[in-house]
DNA sequence: AATCCAGCATACCAAAACGGTATTGGACGC
DNA sequence: GCGTCCAATACCGTTTTGGTATGCTGGATT
């Protein structure tokens, strides 16, 4: 299971539709359908119903739900606790003692 | 940002070394080494300090590692809530609409 | 009931991410 | 200064991911 997983999970759950979830996403369809369906294979039970009109929630799903949306909230609020609790302090230690060579790219 | 990132994380904020983290996670330690850098560039703020002993957090990294914590646990409990939901449904829908084609792995 | 259409699934390929091995760089203790 | 302990970098092969093109399904329309 990815976060990438889990954003494309919660966008299709919102538009009920994964073509719509996925220009939501800005990437294309058939990537968020493999990634959902390896998601419902790896935890080992679907999570949508799959209509002509579009992709509905199962009971599962609406379960996953939930904690996918805590999920991805968490870790907004990660970087921004780590952020906030590093005010103040400085951004290399002032007595530097592995210090960072240089890198040609930041990958 | 990825969940493999947050584990390495965690287990190198345990243990307080690199190496041990990689042994740990069962992978070599260098990856681990450029997860845990690519997790501080990404977030924009160091989380360790690095000496010749190990890593020893900073308070970025302490409010970071609640936080962390708190997304594995959800992972970790958002299938449990899923596959719970999903007792008494069927694995697929009774009248299937679009029925699941065969495919020749599982990838 | 034949056709059309909306929408998910599959095949195939290219690009990016990831992990492994080997090696370097850096600080501390003797 | 030399050895040791660790983290960082270089380089490479493998795996994963996303994109494009196309197929398949079932409801709607007439």
């Amino acid at each position: 299971m990815s976060l990438a997983q889990i954003r494309y999970f919660v966008a299709v759950a919102e538009e009920g539709n994964v073509g719509r979830a996925a220009e939501r996403l800005h990437i294309a369809q058939p990537p968020v359908s493999r990634q959902i369906r390896a998601l419902e294979d790896e935890i080992g039970t679907p999570l949508f119903v799959r209509t002509p009109r579009g992709m509905q929630l199962l009971p599962s799903g609406r379960a996953f739900l939930d904690r996918a949306r805590q999920i991805l909230s968490a870790v907004d609020e990660a970087s921004a606790a780590a952020k906030s609790a590093a005010t103040g302090t400085p951004s290399w230690p002032t007595k530097p003692i592995y210090r960072r060579r240089n890198q040609r790219s930041e990958r």
